[in-house]
DNA sequence: GCGAGTCATATTGTCGACAATTTATAATTA
DNA sequence: TAATTATAAATTGTCGACAATATGACTCGC
């Protein structure tokens, strides 16, 4: 572990991928509305960096699904409705699946330990009532699994997924100031990992993601 | 059914969405060498076009994960070996649980029908020994699959996942010129998707997975 | 007053040029 | 000669400007 102190990856030497990273917190923290149309002259000047860089930036959040871009039309803020959220705990719940098979033959001490920190970490935002620490350690948590498994793609394919959960919480977090303590500890899970079985894990991890998926949607019952 | 001579769907009206699709075919029909540095400037005075437009469309080929892409040193056709294609199947694999899982309850004759069909076309391409034509087939009744599951976002995952297994085909095929019949026939889906054991189903697919990824190992066997 | 057509404006798509960085080549020294 | 540094060439990153398209205002005819 380098850095215990925040999420915070070594920012990229390249403007394009500063400029991502600042585009996609800009979203994900809420500070741009869903459906808002993104400028590109003033948003680039307001980054103070050039249109062309700031498209490159923009199509890869088209590619995670956080912009929407309408050829000639613009580029504007996802919403991601209810359905929307419910593909994606199904396939956050697929995806999991494949982590936790991957993971299931490296159960040992050190990595039992590491969940049981992560998992403290992220009881102790609950118990604060910090729901964008909480969701953030949760994310985290989950993030570290996916690392444990090896498994390059299927990281990948969570990191696409990732900033649209993060897009859902802060939207309606800041929509309706609440989805506060809404982040589920995962006791459970590491009984379960201290077990045995394989497919009482997996059985777990759909109950948890269908109550997350609940939970999420009755919090933004608009 | 609109267009039934090729997979051609209608090209994006944008330059940079036009080569975006001209990059993925060449890739993907081996005429650029994995591991091959892409020229930015050769290849657009080559296409015609400018670098700013070529540098968009090679972002999302980086993003599909066909090419890639070293900050300041330039971006690298792709090197697929045993290890992404293992991945990519076994996450295929879990991306095509969910798709079938959500088609179940949608069986009727008119899908048995369909998914018959393309069945048929798969096998013809087989029988007549046409490598191409047979893998071409056989995505493409899987995409069908997809589509009728009416997961937006899984099947945005699985377009993303899609080129690679086409690039991986073709990619050898061309380095060995074998390859050629390797694509199962789907009588079995058939026969099951007329049952009622939706586990069945799921376990015929975990099969199907691990023999395509076998075969295709053994294969590239070089 | 309302709709079709025309024109002006705003915005996006595309391009060529310059700056920053790397890579290749040559000169230097131990 | 081999390693190292300095220099030149090539390549990528970034920028500002122009072209193509869409959006909105306006006119005209009914």
């Amino acid at each position: 572990m380098k850095n215990d102190t925040a999420d915070a990856k070594p920012p990229s030497d390249t403007l394009k991928d500063r400029t991502l990273d600042t585009l996609q917190q800009m979203i994900v923290m809420g500070d741009m509305a869903p459906g808002s149309k993104v400028l590109e002259t003033s948003v680039a000047t307001s980054l103070g960096i050039s249109r062309a860089t700031l498209r490159e930036a923009m199509n890869r959040l088209v590619e995670v699904g956080l912009l929407v871009n309408l050829p000639f039309r613009g580029t504007y803020v996802r919403k991601l409705d209810r359905v929307d959220l419910t593909e994606i705990y199904s396939l956050r719940a697929g995806l999991e699946k494949i982590a936790f098979q991957m993971c299931w033959d490296k159960r040992n001490l050190v990595n039992l330990a590491e969940l049981e920190f992560r998992n403290e970490v992220l009881c102790d935002k609950i118990s604060e009532n910090d729901p964008y620490g909480a969701i953030s350690s949760e994310l985290h948590l989950h993030s570290w699994c996916y690392e444990l498994s090896g498994h390059g793609l299927l990281l990948q394919s969570w990191e696409r997924l990732k900033p649209n959960l993060q897009f859902y919480f802060a939207m309606h977090q800041k929509a309706h100031g609440r989805g506060g303590p809404l982040r589920q500890s995962h006791d459970d899970y590491i009984r379960l990992a201290k077990g045995d079985d394989l497919e009482a894990m997996l059985a777990h991890l759909d109950d948890h993601m269908r109550q997350g998926l609940a939970k999420t949607l009755e919090m933004t019952d608009w």
